[in-house]
DNA sequence: TCCTTTCCGTGACATTATCACAAAAAGAAG
DNA sequence: CTTCTTTTTGTGATAATGTCACGGAAAGGA
């Protein structure tokens, strides 16, 4: 069990605090595309990641989305506990975005660390508190910077996570992540090809001139 | 000093902590319209509003605005402390939005006490929490809800703030909460004067049919 | 009364969102 | 291989909102 080496302040725990989460904490195999939170009610527990990517997004009542936040190995995800927080009420859901290995931390064990032991507390605390600075920033993006620039960016920084250049990515998908519409998506692509950006196929969009893309982003 | 009164867990403190907390506590009255923080560096500390409103917000380099927050009496304010939280780093701005009275509680003292306490470290755990929550719910506003039911919204909560239908706000205000252009205000609050629903005299809006606006809030 | 500042009104135009529809590509079924 | 279905993309028309430029009205100060 490698448990330890992934959560973040194991040794800050004491051994019987360590037991307890060993004992009851749950590993799990998800599919691409999984939803483990859909907001509200259900309290699922704390999801601590060992492999794969998960991502928080928002729905609109008309099936709108935008994505609010991304985890990856090793991060920890606890918008599916927000019974732990009591006055975190709000429809968040989290999915999937690739094939995952995850620890489930039951909410209630670590609503009991949490009044236990201060290290707990303080790093939930950090964990909150960057992920509203997270959430400004993606604000002052909404807010202040046209469509193009939002796009380009989120190219790149796609291509960093993947390692190609070469997305296997829908325009709907972008623009889910984005919350706007696929059309708006399409038609920036296309402005962006016949600028010899990118090149479109069906499935992916091929960046081919990424310092093109740079010198949009901001 | 009625501080403890104001303070939201004094008596989970120790009476050590309690003195501490008086004795380096400082006590500040700020006009209307007084910046209290300006983002980055700077960490004056916490702020315990006494009497007064203050708000938080963003700003862009265009000089654009969004309203954040507000802060009401006996509310905690800890944007003005973000080196508190490590992970908090974003340029927000405090003002106040009427004449206050307030409490200034050094950010170092705030940061041992939740290294001390588990109900301060809680307690702030809960804050941040809350406020994340309300920023996703902004956000929902923001991404799905056309203007004209946020600009009812506004108006609504304003006056029920304020505790009259004659709103003393001018355009430029309005804009500035909402984080949208002073003419498209403007251009708005006509339509909803042509639907009966304000009246509109230079420097107030007067609601005439709060049930109209009501209705189109949402 | 004059001057300055603040606030508001409005047309023209740009950007983004919405709606409606269709074509192209891929996949499934026979 | 053909046919059918689903997914993905393309695009025009229109609506909503944001941007720019300007001017005028009201308030306040000198």
């Amino acid at each position: 069990m490698d448990f330890a080496y992934y959560f973040p302040i194991w040794n800050k725990l004491t051994e019987e605090q360590q037991e307890r989460i060993l004992s009851v904490s749950d590993f799990r195999r998800v599919k691409n595309g999984t939803v483990l939170h859909d907001g509200g009610a259900n309290c699922l527990g704390l999801l601590l990641i060992r492999s794969g990517q998960l991502r928080a997004y928002i729905l609109s009542e008309e099936g709108r989305e935008i994505t609010i936040c991304r985890f990856f190995e090793m991060d920890i995800c606890l918008f599916s506990a927000s019974c732990v927080m009591p006055d975190m009420q709000f429809d968040i859901l989290i999915e999937a975005e690739k094939d995952s290995e995850i620890w489930i931390i039951p909410a209630c064990l670590y609503q009991n660390l949490m009044n236990e032991s201060i290290a707990v507390a303080n790093y939930s605390n950090n964990l909150i508190s960057s992920h509203f600075s997270e959430l400004i920033w993606l604000m002052e993006q909404i807010m202040w910077k046209s469509f193009d620039k939002r796009l380009a960016k989120f190219l790149l920084e796609e291509s960093l996570l993947e390692g190609t250049n070469t997305l296997r990515i829908t325009h709907e998908k972008i623009a889910n992540h984005l919350g706007t519409a696929r059309e708006v998506v399409t038609r920036m692509l296309r402005y962006f090809q016949s600028e010899g950006m990118v090149k479109l196929n069906r499935g992916t969009v091929d960046i081919t001139d990424p310092k093109g893309l740079a010198r949009l982003q901001d």
